[in-house]
DNA sequence: ATAGGGTTAG
């Protein structure tokens, strides 16, 4: 068929134009009747309904395409599929593409990035390794649809071939290929090549700033993550909802509150409170950062709540303590007819398991196989030993781990079982579990720490030795604990025995009075009892004042009376810091908010919201 | 005709 002139203008115009407006002059084409359009105009305007996600529209231009004999068509075909794979239903895509006699390089691209996007991992692999079979030459986007799905232990076929472009294309100035290659570096955990990647960009996108402020959050560089955010503002480049949810996460993870609290500020400036990731990774923000309550009311005031947004909002319930309120929190999501996720489960587990709700948690446990048909995983069984544990149902928590599903049976949940004992001061129970731990996660020296302490505790002073003298022999290290405490908008670090700080004097002889004060009250410093018997260097190691204890006289010293302290530790929380915190909050009525390695702390009038399980 | 970035749990 010849085309006429006219629909040659109409192909130039629709090329020019993109998304909706080009959707509607197809449709004002159509309507006008005048003209008949070819191959070249279904070819523009399928790439037009695919960036608008309408698959009803691109069934119109199928079936239009279908009645005008042009379905067969290549370019056409290759529109269609990628159309339909964006759109999620990937079996028309497949099945299309199924139908071509002989699909080019770009219809293999089109379906590779389809099965990419739609997360099918294997398939992509699979059609990447036919096309290879065939003798075809992957180009820049065949290898830029793969990396969302390579995974360094796949398919070593793929692995050479993208390092090769790598290497190849590494100072590219083409902006989804550097994207793309900075993505992987991310996802491989090398994140100076990542920077490399993005910084050769000459002309950085908003998607190659995300890429790289994502990236840094998900490897836990969080500082990285906010400065490279606050880099691109100082740029005058206005960010968007997912750089914002990344960022939001990084300030999360690192308990930036008041970076949090100016990030929350942008959002509103940039209108972006309609975003359901945005208000998401903000609840989650507030909670992790220790404002349980404003994360509610975020929570309250979004009108377009997903599963995850209800999940991030129990798991902060949980956190904090607040059993019952994520439990009530579940039954509301129940009520709105959302469907719970593993991860719904897992949050609501473990608000019981810190909440002391043992039935409750039983019940939640079984109604997630028997109800949702969800496989326990190694977290949820983990909260279960946990969760009986901390009841002093040992026995019980020890014959439920033979239940579990084999996968999910490791280091985890013995290592439960291992905490439940100490708090119960079951010394052949732990011996059990400790065996069992010293044999799958060998490199940990935290078990020993745990084993020892229990027969410190019981006085059985030798055995302690004994599991001090294995734990030294095979040298592991402690990890070394540190407290960050926010005054104003700036973080101070204090490490154990910490006399860096310039009002290291004052802290020291302030914490002395404390000390006092606190012994008046009943406070008993952990001290010759757990001494005795302990090795010098080890005695010295333990005698030096703990990070906590110092970011918390410093937090009294610097704030006004009444002031609430807010203090993160990267280790769980020692028995005499728990115990001399809960005296420092009864004798200066201050309440001091802790975030330990697992959890909030809530220290008030001598009492902590843990229920001192931890 | 095909190509890049996001929230929870661990």
């Amino acid at each position: 068929m010849v085309p006429s002139p006219d629909t040659v203008l109409w192909n130039t115009l629709l090329a020019g134009l993109s998304g909706s407006e080009a959707l509607e002059s197809f449709v004002w084409m159509v309507s006008v009747g005048s003209v008949r359009p070819d191959a070249t105009t279904l070819a523009s305007v399928l790439p037009a309904a695919a960036e608008v996600a309408d698959v009803t529209m691109g069934r119109c231009v199928h079936a239009f395409a279908e009645k005008g004999g042009l379905a067969e068509h290549e370019h056409v075909l290759t529109g269609l599929i990628s159309l339909y794979a964006k759109c999620g239903d990937v079996k028309s895509a497949r099945r299309l593409f199924d139908m071509m006699e002989r699909p080019d390089l770009v219809a293999y691209n089109a379906l590779i990035s389809g099965f990419s996007v739609n997360g099918m991992v294997g398939s992509s692999v699979d059609l990447f390794n036919e096309l290879m079979t065939l003798g075809l030459r992957p180009n820049s986007s065949t290898l830029v649809a793969l990396i969302p799905v390579y995974s360094p232990f796949g398919n070593e076929l793929l692995a050479q071939c993208l390092h090769g472009f790598v290497l190849k294309s590494g100072f590219t100035a083409n902006s989804p290929v550097s994207t793309a290659i900075t993505t992987l570096y991310c996802r491989l955990n090398d994140m100076e090549s990542a920077r490399n990647a993005f910084d050769a960009m000459p002309e950085k996108t908003m998607e190659s700033w995300n890429a790289m402020i994502s990236g840094y959050a998900q490897n836990g560089l969080t500082e990285m993550a906010v400065a490279l955010f606050e880099k691109m503002l100082a740029l005058n480049v206005r960010p968007n909802p997912i750089t914002i949810s990344s960022t939001l996460s990084a300030c999360a993870q690192l308990g930036a509150l008041s970076l949090g609290k100016w990030v929350h500020r942008v959002i509103t400036e940039e209108d972006l409170e309609p975003n359901v990731y945005v208000m998401t990774a903000l609840i989650d923000m507030y909670s992790k950062c220790g404002s349980i309550s404003e994360a509610r009311s975020i929570f309250n005031s979004m009108d377009n709540k997903n599963v995850v947004s209800w999940n991030a909002m129990i798991a902060g319930y949980g956190l904090h303590g607040q059993g019952p309120e994520a439990l009530k929190l579940y039954k509301d999501m129940l009520d709105a007819h959302l469907l719970p996720t593993s991860a719904t489960f897992l949050s609501v587990l473990y608000a019981c398991s810190h909440g002391g709700l043992v039935e409750e948690g039983r019940k939640v446990f079984r109604s997630m196989t028997d109800d949702y048909a969800i496989i326990p995983g190694i977290e949820h069984c983990t909260c279960m030993v946990d969760l009986l544990g901390r009841a002093g149902q040992l026995k019980e928590a020890f014959e439920l781990i033979s239940e579990f599903p084999k996968s999910a049976v490791g280091p985890g949940v013995w290592g439960a079982l291992l905490g439940a004992c100490m708090v119960h001061k079951d010394s052949d129970l732990a011996k059990l579990a400790s065996q069992k731990l010293f044999e799958l996660d060998p490199g940990n020296s935290g078990y020993y720490v745990l084993l020892s302490n229990l027969h410190t505790s019981k006085k059985q002073y030798s055995e302690a030795a004994v599991v001090r003298q294995e734990a030294k022999s095979r040298k592991l290290v402690k990890t070394p604990g540190y407290t960050l405490i926010e005054i104003g908008e700036k973080s101070h670090v204090f490490m154990a025995g910490d006399r860096a700080h310039p009002q290291s004097e004052a802290i020291y002889s302030y914490l002395e009075k404390l000390t006092a004060k606190m012994i008046e009250a009943g406070y008993r410093p952990e001290t010759e009892a757990a001494l005795y018997d302990v090795e010098e260097e080890e005695k010295e190691h333990m005698v030096k004042v703990h990070s906590e204890k110092l970011a918390i006289a410093f937090g009294l010293l610097s704030t006004a009376s009444g002031t609430e302290i807010r203090i993160i530790k990267n280790l769980r929380v020692c028995l005499d810091c728990h115990n001399a915190t809960k005296f420092i909050s009864k004798v200066t009525q201050r309440l001091i908010v802790v975030r330990d390695a697992s959890r909030f702390h809530h220290f008030r009038d001598g009492v902590c919201s843990c229920g001192d399980y931890w």
